[in-house]
RNA sequence: GCCCCGUUCGUCUAGCGGCCUAGGACGCCACCCUCUCAAGGUGGUAGCACGGGUUCAAAUCCCGUACGGGGUACCA
């Protein structure tokens, strides 16, 4: 195919969110797949919606995804003169014309002559001239349909007579999504619009602005299925939670989420899931989305980025996960733990909980259930806990492997003892980490040192005893 | 209401008329491994919305129904 232009053209309303996300990433993936470019427009039409705040919410999202344009950011509002030009050439050519109607007022006038709601084409031969607050409304045909054939949804019709004759310059002066969306695709010589579903009622209203407006071939059109709750509505940034920056900040990789967006809508012929985004890229077809709207599933996207996490090196980890970790711990222990915590964590922002015993001064708070079940019940450990540290304080702390001999020796030795199985590792963990469940010992003691190791030995048996 | 789109395990999907007693992944359950929690391994659970056609043959094609969603703004 000729190189493709497609652009990612998102409003600034806030902030970027996973649905535009995935639109902008299925844009990318077209454009790298075919050796096309990648614009981004920001659709600010409504003046108001203009600032560096609201463009910095979309670009910062787009730079930490990896997905750079080729061209702009274009602002819709500086094409003003264009679309003025457009506006007044479709008023020109009778076909758009003035209305002096309010919203209000055609509504009423619909109700009264007993028709449905919208509007009827009240003023289409009134001869309203140009004034301020009169808005320009296009002159929609009475008969016959509009047929567009989207790229992923086949053949879509839509009859002219459910059309009203819609405003393509507001009373402000201002031009609407539908004349921009014409003049701008146009004028940008874009190739494929690829973009969610809510906006597949839009196409054929365009498809009529860009033929009255003598553009010749229309873009091919592919509307992507759209992504949904739990209720199964489409992700609305009022009531889901769905910022790309908030999975910024819990600690997703961005390669994850690229990965987990590709997966809505879209799957790899051959059915492997994770991989890199080069072979996405070069497996990436349009043909291939489908229809139905897909659940964004944080569980599966947690599991994505697990195996992403785990696929870093222990020094790749240890440097991603530092600006999720409190200043004081020490990074060349993390490196030398990072394999564990990887496989432990699903998110970066989890990591300090697994560490945070080994750079604290003393363990003041133990996990009740965890202390009753190695301590209380294990009826042997106030004798393990002194063994313990009759044992460890001759031992020296840089093998990991002496470390373990030695206190699994302790259990051993008091199984022997009292005939009956005695676990040392157990209390081991209660007492130096406060928790029960952890990561292995042996590597992360050397790590925590003999006079820690010691101290915390002890204060859990004077709390057992006392 | 009207218009448009959709419907395969709980979720994401494979399937584009016979290879399907429907495959994979996530989740869940069990077992193995194991001080713990994980990771890993093995096995299991669960689905073609319904009704009519077409055809020798339908998850796959057609029609209808139901259900879900989107749109219906001087938002985009």
């Amino acid at each position: 195919m000729a190189t493709p232009r497609v652009r990612f053209a998102p409003a600034p309303t806030g902030y970027l969110h996973v649905g535009s996300a995935r639109s902008a990433l299925f844009n990318w993936l077209f454009a790298r797949r075919y050796g096309g470019q990648f614009i981004l427009r920001i659709e600010d039409t409504d003046e108001s919606k203009k600032s560096q705040e609201f463009v910095d919410a979309i670009v910062e999202p787009l730079r930490w995804l990896g997905l750079d344009w080729d061209e702009g950011p274009f602002f819709q509002s500086e094409r003003r003169v264009a679309h003025d030009l457009a506006i007044q050439q479709l008023v020109d050519s009778g076909q758009a014309y003035f209305c002096d109607l309010s919203a209000a007022d055609s509504q009423r006038l619909s109700t009264e002559a007993g028709l449905r709601a919208g509007y009827h084409g009240w003023s289409r031969d009134r001869g309203v001239a140009d004034a301020a607050g009169v808005v320009v409304r296009f002159r929609v045909p009475d008969e016959g349909s509009t047929v567009v054939d989207d790229l992923i949804r086949g053949r879509v019709k839509i009859a002219h007579d459910t059309l009203d004759d819609f405003v393509i310059r507001r009373g402000d002066g201002s031009p609407t999504f539908f004349l921009a969306n014409a003049v701008d695709d146009h004028d940008m010589e874009i190739t494929h619009v690829i973009r969610g579903e809510d906006l597949l009622n839009t196409t054929p209203k365009v498809k009529l602005l860009w033929e009255a407006l003598g553009y010749g071939r229309l873009p091919q059109y592919a509307h992507l299925p759209l992504l949904v709750n739990e209720q199964r509505k489409k992700l609305a940034k009022r009531r889901d939670s769905v910022a790309l920056s908030d999975f910024v900040s819990q600690g997703f990789l961005p390669e994850a989420m690229l990965n987990y967006l590709a997966l809505l809508g879209w799957g790899a012929p051959d059915e492997v899931e994770i991989r890199p985004l080069g072979e996405i890229v070069e497996l990436f077809s349009l043909e291939a989305v489908n229809k139905s709207s897909a659940f964004f599933d944080l569980v599966k996207l947690a599991h994505v980025n697990q195996v992403y996490i785990k696929a870093l090196s222990a020094a790749e980890f240890a440097q991603t996960v530092a600006s999720w970790l409190p200043a004081h711990y020490d990074l060349a222990v993390v490196e030398a733990l990072a394999p564990e915590l990887q496989q432990r964590i699903s998110t970066l922002s989890e990591a300090a909980s697994w560490l945070d015993w080994i750079f604290v001064d003393e363990i003041d708070d133990y996990d009740s259930k965890a202390w009753q079940r190695a301590m209380v019940k294990g009826r042997a450990a106030p004798t393990v806990l002194v063994e313990l540290g009759e044992v460890l304080s001759g031992v020296p702390f840089d093998d990991p492997e002496h470390l373990r001999s030695a206190v699994l020796g302790v259990g051993d030795r008091l199984s022997e003892q009292i005939g009956a199985r005695v676990m040392s590792q157990a209390p081991l963990r209660v007492a130096l980490t406060g928790s029960g469940a952890g990561i292995p010992l042996w590597e992360a003691m050397t790590h925590l040192g003999k006079e820690k190791t010691l101290l915390r030995i002890a204060a859990a048996h004077k709390r057992l005893s006392g």
